[in-house]
DNA sequence: TAAAAATACTCCATAGGTATTTTAT
DNA sequence: ATAAAATACCTATGGAGTATTTTTA
């Protein structure tokens, strides 16, 4: 199961309404019609009720759309954060210090910082 | 972003070991290694250190571990009480009458009852 | 030298687009 | 006759496997 899958189901569940929701999604008719289809069939399930004339959600589908669209959103915070502390990771960090003390601690303290966070990038000034 | 990537994410997180990792989820370490690959790719987050002799968890996968482990599990429930709803609607019903009424009033009734639950199965007796 | 991850290469499955069909109004 | 969803068909992209390379202990 895509998670792409899980947005354009969304989007179809507010449009009801296969060509216009393709057309906000960027893909055809037919390709989001295949998408719900293995949607539903994946999950078991069936999502919409289409009577080639209207199309409803099923009351799996009324509750699948509340829950998927709060997990989407879980998600979307949890990748964001998640890139956050890869950033924080990423950053570098500067160590100010006076002549007198660079030959004695620092190549060891450095060792030491370096060996817990390998990614580190440390710059001395 | 595919459901099956966070397993095989998942499992790497815990063997910590491509080949076993991939042996397991029965696929080739090949295959695994691009999957998580591409997973850090498309999310702009290194997961794994490897320095092609260790594999372990950056922060951000060690976040991401317990993160995705929680909403695989909450997506694994939604999905199963989606499953149980469409199984109520599916189920039939059985409607048990005495002649004298058959002809009057239930075809009315049975009718009403289609237009609400188009797929409901109904078997008289 | 061995163990382990990454990569190169090939092949096939699947996803998507176009065009067509079906069906209800 | 029109609007809308499903389907048939074709193509191309990407994902998987096999084999190879790279790297470090």
């Amino acid at each position: 199961m895509d998670l792409y899958q899980l947005k354009y189901f969304l989007a179809l569940a507010k449009e009801l309404h296969f060509w216009n929701t393709a057309s906000k999604m960027n893909i055809t008719q037919s390709a989001l019609t295949r998408n719900i289809q293995s949607l539903e069939k994946e999950l078991g399930v069936q999502l919409f009720f289409r009577d080639k004339r209207n199309v409803k959600l099923t009351p799996a589908g009324i509750f699948l759309q509340e829950k998927w669209s709060a997990e989407l959103d879980q998600l979307q915070t949890i990748h964001k954060a998640a890139q956050q502390i890869h950033l924080g990771e990423m950053e570098a960090i500067k160590i100010a210090h006076p002549d007198s003390i660079s030959s004695s601690i620092l190549p060891d303290l450095i060792d030491r910082i370096l060996k817990k966070f390998p990614n580190l990038s440390i710059e001395l000034i």
